[in-house]
DNA sequence: GAGATTGTGGGAAATTGTGGGAAATTGCAT
DNA sequence: ATGCAATTTCCCACAATTTCCCACAATCTC
């Protein structure tokens, strides 16, 4: 599994293409081709994957039957939702799809987050709204983390 | 077996045609050829399969005994009864039954999504609010898919 | 600073999505 | 059987999108 590492700011152009960083490109595995995963995030962003992975994360999804019950579908449907495969140009570009766009709100300038076999995309406006936190909210979020991380 | 990737917005036109994105096509298998099966889904959706990965569905279903119960020979009915084989014209695009449109509700605007080796097939409206979750009941069922994953 | 590499922009060609006309086929009723 | 209506198939055409390509600007490397 690839663990990627780094922050990168970016720009979209006016067709919706996004430049990958040739710093990022090169921590790709080989078998990565110019193929790529993109995917709505929890938050308001998206998510970016190599085929593979996200490949490996469906097959925990549809190892599960969808005779079994209305909730395993709804599941499965919830959590791929969005996704869509995309290609590099010969520009180390990809297009993100409109409706992406829409949903993560980006405009020109993006940030591209490296975490852990994902990467993660922000609005540059919406992202620094996210880290803004205080050192006492911090702390307090890793306290939650620990607990959470524990119990399992 | 294949293993479908995307989220597509298409329209169906007044015939009640269906233009298969590009994207998508090119993930069906060579064998393929321009033949797919549309089933009725178990909720308000239908679902495209390759014919072979049709043919292993009912496979399965046909490999519980008729014997067995009146339910089950209830449900294999029920489950076969929507099947329809559809075929691509010269534009990629095929006729969704009369029968199935209405089942589904489907109206111009609608969602094709990839669900492992299915693709689904939504009005729009509907998925829409097919996806709308909270985060509590986000929590909820992906605790009910790590138990029921769990149980086999 | 000079040369290579990378990021950015945009034009043009090719492909794809969409609509609809008209022929061919089917089903139904007379 | 024959004719009519509805459906399906096949075809062409236009618009929108995507892809491909080239060129220039910015950055990095030596």
């Amino acid at each position: 599994m690839t663990a990627f590492i780094g922050e990168f700011n970016c720009k979209l152009d006016e067709k919706g293409r996004l430049s990958i960083p040739s710093k990022l490109r090169a921590q790709f595995p080989e078998a990565v081709g110019n193929t790529l995963v993109v995917n709505r995030g929890f938050e308001k962003c998206l998510v970016l994957y190599t085929k593979e992975d996200w490949l490996d994360e469906t097959a925990k999804l549809n190892s599960v039957d969808d005779f079994m019950s209305p909730d395993i579908r709804r599941f499965k449907r919830i959590f791929t939702n969005g996704a869509n495969l995309v290609q590099m140009d010969g520009a180390q570009r990809i297009l993100i799809p409109k409706k992406l766009l829409e949903y993560a709100e980006l405009t020109a300038e993006v940030i591209l987050v490296a975490n852990g076999n994902k990467i993660e995309l922000w609005d540059q406006a919406v992202y620094e709204s996210e880290l803004n936190v205080d050192a006492a909210e911090m702390s307090q979020l890793a306290q939650l983390f620990h607990q959470q991380r524990n119990q399992g």
